[in-house]
DNA sequence: AATGAATGAGGATTCATTCAT
DNA sequence: TATGAATGAATCCTCATTCAT
């Protein structure tokens, strides 16, 4: 097997564990069982379990940075569009296992384990929440949007769409489309305000 | 010392050190430092590590159960209302420093840790959205809030409340009433739809 | 067991097994089973191996430096005196197994350790040196010595302790009194020169 | 390459390893790594870590042993002579830096490892005391040394020596010539008494 | 009601060695 | 003759838990 083969398959099950039970009940052990390998062939590719764990980290949101660029929200948009680019990134985000995995991962551990991945997934969620911020400062200054601290707004965005995420990777929510309307519309009016 | 002081004790400063580190990087060996006790004296107020968690998730949700029906949404509320009854809430919710660490616990841990814990939290979270899964249902009803799928909206004002305490917590936010009144006015406007 | 009888206990039973095997064959599992403990006890006492190898050389050497000055040359003494004060140093640090066994540990294995241990093994042989040299330099000013190097005899000197210590400690040595008389006369008469 | 250049260069990469940071600390990983090949081609020309060091113990003792003929010390040599065979032992022994090496290595190290190379370590030791016991009981016998047992004395003669390489080694001491000189006058006068 | 020395299972990590290519 | 991925035994270390005092 390549050495690439090998260590995204060392990626790929540590990610499952780590989603399935978490960052300290996941053991060394359990990944290289999963695996198939040997104990040293696990360091071979990786210096220590928090390795692996930051590899993890660094591989997904590096992803997920490159692909929400799509998610351009321009204050003309209207609620089509909106619910358009939304959706879009959604089924981006949510389109394959290992991705829902790896947001399990970071909604439920990530913060838990240590100052420095905490720190990560902080910006991360920042990184979101000034591009939501961004949008609703334009649609305020077109008079599109009713008067309200633009970040705070945004952090309730923000927060919407995780437990959103988190419902739909716990299959509480099937129903992709339906969801990004109705986060949409939900969006819109809030920031909208009565016409 | 009273054996219901030292329990207390005990419970705080585990409080302390799970909201700052986590269940896993959180010792008995640290919390019985903190406490300045012995090592044996924990095992005699609490079966172990385990028990010790459990009974801060009892005693912490059983007191928020407690103080929410405070928190009675009635259909015909105005703004104002909702903006009172919700800053009351939170309020009695963040006013002591107890009740933030156990947040913190939550919001960043408990749900990694184990099934049976991740269940009482979602049973709480559960709770919260079938308060206003009730509110927006209700509100609908009476025509004053537009169509949509009212369990899904609950959620995404849970998640907004999630946000805006974690923020909160964090210290990102200071003015509990500036973060009620715009939630509510998002909210508002979320339901009700353009008028 | 008090505590500092079972540490003590510990540290006798390393520094057993370490100037039998060296530092990296004797292992943390070999010390525990010499000395009927848990694992765990070990680490109760020690932070890791490296602390109780640290300790065995600061308590040693620290014993040994407190009883150097025992040895105090005078440039004046004769023979005999030499002899004497020799013989006092060499018994009182040969007397009980711990000491040889701490010599033998510091000359097979100390140095190859690691550059700190090494640092201290080097101090203390520079410190023994330090005290020939000085005394030597004091017999050339009386004229009692012929002239040479006195730190380069100094360290021959050490050289000849450490291989008659080392002999000792290996058994080929069994008489101390011939093995100082035998020393001292060559060293007196290898430092007076012939007259 | 050819075979015995490749072996050459791992023994020489091995030794220098071996001397710096001791047997244990010396991996094979590092070796290879420093001779720039791969791992199984280590195993192509030694059956483990351990040959390896066997190897060079041999092919440097050996070299030392067909040296040392060379330190032919008749009791009738005087002062003069004597330094002449030390120095030119000496420098053919410290002349270039696989030597030193070894010395160092076996000085540092060799004691410690292992049961079997001490055996070899001590061996060499006896052999060059056996040599100097030689030449003092040929020199007591002419009458030109005092009375005194002369392997205890060639004990310290090797310890002297020791000590002298060893700081030579270390680069405490850079002048081979005055070095040599002290050694045998302290020696000559040592063994020869007050005339 | 309190202590703290002792325990040992559990998990992480290293590294010499093998073997298919 | 050379490679380097894979192996797994050996070892270190942690920490929740027990129990005699």
């Amino acid at each position: 097997m390549k050495k690439e083969e090998r260590k995204d398959q060392l990626l790929e099950c540590a990610l499952r564990l780590f989603a399935e039970r978490g960052y300290y009940s996941t053991s060394v052990a359990g990944i290289i069982r999963r695996a198939g390998v040997a104990r040293g062939t696990f360091y071979l590719y990786f210096h220590n379990k928090r390795d692996i764990f930051q590899q993890l980290l660094n591989t997904n949101f590096s992803y997920i940075y490159r692909t929400l660029p799509s998610l351009e929200l321009t204050a003309g948009m209207n609620e089509k569009q909106l619910e358009n680019a939304l959706l879009h990134s959604l089924r981006l985000l949510l389109s394959h296992k290992n991705s829902v995995d790896f947001i399990t991962l970071v909604m439920k551990e990530a913060i838990g384990i240590d100052k420095g991945f905490a720190g990560q997934v902080e910006h991360f969620y920042k990184t979101m929440a000034d591009i939501f911020c961004g949008y609703v400062a334009r649609a305020q200054a077109l008079g599109k949007a009713r008067k309200a601290d633009p970040y705070l707004v945004a952090r309730f965005i923000v927060g919407m769409l995780k437990e959103a995420i988190y419902q739909w990777a716990r299959g509480e929510i099937t129903d992709l489309d339906q969801l990004a309307r109705t986060l949409v519309k939900f969006i819109m009016f809030g920031i909208r305000g009565a016409s």
